[in-house]
RNA sequence: GCCUCAAUAGCUCAGUUGGUUAGAGCACAUGACUGUUAAUCAUGGGGUCCUAGGUUCAAGUCCUAGUUGAGGCGCCA
């Protein structure tokens, strides 16, 4: 009977004394004179596991010297262990290779560094730190699917490449099927985008907001969820050419129905995390991230804190603190600060209320006419998770913030369309995924939770 | 884009003031071992010291440039 890990540790009981047979990935072989223990992972489960083969075996000196890294199929008795280190293992009749792994196979049972399992990308899934990560990463998109699905969202699939390049949310990337070469060559100083696939210069998108926002003017609740792409130079741990956002937008909407949102979404995450993948859990606990499970679980059990950007300038302020960045009013928060603030909260905190001037154009004024309804989640080692506001719903304000802001209206018309016909209230955010990954699994480095990252100068596999 | 640091065996790393034949652990090979848990023990093989130039009687070590990586900051999310 051809059984999955994950099957066994599930009714390891009730099938104890039963022939099975698994096939999977040796992860350690622990030969001695008369009988050897290899270490299986089959890929369904985070666990290995332990196989025993013995002597009387007909291949046994072969199966010795199976290594690290082979691909094999083993069928045996699967007894109850009790009284051992893992619960249950294999008792093996049979043991065949299926694919060798020279002894050059770069997955050792050892420690290996983040940055040299990096270069190794196509290979790193292979090893617990990463079997965990994407895993969990896994998880925490199918979480975010349930979530919305579960409170009757509709899921839009907004276009990678867009004619825009007035939503402001930074450097695009420039799509093209001109022949660059060509136009060198030929000397050309101007490029005539007319002649484009498109008819018109295009980018990659850098936000599916404005798009989902006409989604929401009819079915109310709606949710995009797809790649994003930046072209800024940034060569940090928090920053990735391309990652994964979810913006959802909601109609009727303020600003706080937006943070409830937020935060219930969060909690849900996480709570699907620590029923759905404690194995993962307890090993980024242990390894990564000392204290992370009560971390999370203190998260999903306490009403996230709220401050507004004026007081939360107070609190730096009041702090005492040496910033290299003064904190100042109507000044964007460094870095710093927004470390400063989630150890002062203990916890992720919404700073609401933002000055107008460092914001985008399509965020709602408040009646002080200096903020506007603006939030961003700040939370511990992974910085800025949500970005959201309430929408400007007033045309006339709309348009006098797109002038303000050099904004084309050209461009936007259909944007200023939803203001005209039926417009109301509504709100949304961005959730960067890698960045919530980075938050449950503890993992400090953005490029450590993209299967094959892409940033500046390095564009590999 | 700015600043700082790093690159030595397949991997992790040591290498003194510039001085004989560049070391260790893991991995690999061979052997020992009747329940191992990243098993243990013994023996052995394994090096373009990132690249190019320079200083010197002599460079892994000092200097210059480059490449790649890491950390911090900025931009940004």
């Amino acid at each position: 009977m051809q059984i999955l890990v994950k099957k066994l540790y599930e009714e390891y009981q009730k099938l104890a004394g039963q022939v099975v047979t698994v096939s999977g990935w040796v992860r350690n072989n622990r030969a001695q004179k008369e009988f050897g223990f290899i270490d299986l992972n089959d890929g369904s489960f985070f666990e290995t596991i332990q196989v025993v083969y013995e002597s009387n075996l007909e291949l046994f000196k072969d199966i010795q010297k199976f290594r690290v890294g082979s691909s094999v199929e083993v069928t045996g008795v699967l007894t109850l262990t009790p009284e051992l280190k893992q619960p249950f293992e294999i008792k093996a009749s049979k043991v065949e290779l299926l694919g060798d792994s020279p002894e050059n196979y770069p997955i050792q049972p050892k420690r290996h560094s983040r940055e040299f399992l990096r270069e190794n990308a196509h290979l790193r899934m292979r090893t617990n730190l990463f079997n965990a990560v994407f895993r969990v990463r896994s998880l925490v998109s199918f979480a975010i699917h349930q979530f919305f699905n579960d409170n009757n969202f509709v899921y839009v699939h907004t276009p990678i490449i867009t004619g825009s390049d007035a939503e402001g949310a930074g450097q695009m990337f420039k799509v093209t099927t001109l022949d660059i070469d060509e136009i060198v060559k030929k000397g050309e100083k101007n490029i005539d985008y007319s002649k484009d696939f498109f008819g018109k210069a295009t980018n990659l998108t850098v936000s599916g907001q404005l798009q989902v926002e006409t989604y929401a003017m009819a079915f109310r609740n709606v949710y995009t969820f797809g790649p994003t792409f930046r072209a800024e130079n940034s060569n940090t741990q928090r920053h990735a050419s391309e990652f994964w956002m979810v913006e959802p937008e909601i109609a009727f909407a303020d600003l706080k129905d937006d943070m409830n949102l937020a935060e219930s979404m969060v909690k849900y995450v996480i709570r699907y995390i620590l029923e759905n993948a404690s194995n993962e859990v307890d090993f980024f606990d242990a390894f990564v991230e000392k204290g992370l499970r009560s971390k999370l679980e203190k998260v999903v059990s306490s009403k996230f804190k709220s401050v507004t950007h004026h007081d939360a300038i107070d609190i730096l302020i009041q702090s005492k603190e040496t910033f290299e960045n003064t904190p100042e009013h109507g000044e964007d928060l460094a870095t710093e600060h927004e470390k400063y603030l989630t150890k002062h909260f203990g916890g992720p905190v919404f700073v609401i209320d933002w000055p107008k001037e460092i914001k985008a154009f399509y965020m709602r004024l408040n009646d002080d006419q200096k903020t506007v309804a603006a939030m961003d989640l700040l939370v511990p080692g992974a910085g800025e998770l949500i970005g959201g506001s309430q929408r400007e719903e007033r045309l006339e304000m709309l348009e006098r913030r797109m002038e303000e802001m050099h904004v084309s209206k050209d461009e936007l018309e259909w944007y200023l369309d939803l203001r005209r016909y039926g417009g109301c209230k509504h709100a949304g955010f961005g959730l960067g995924l890698e960045r919530m990954v980075m938050y449950v699994t503890g993992v400090d480095n953005i490029r450590d939770v993209i299967p094959f990252p892409r940033t500046p100068k390095n564009c590999e596999f």
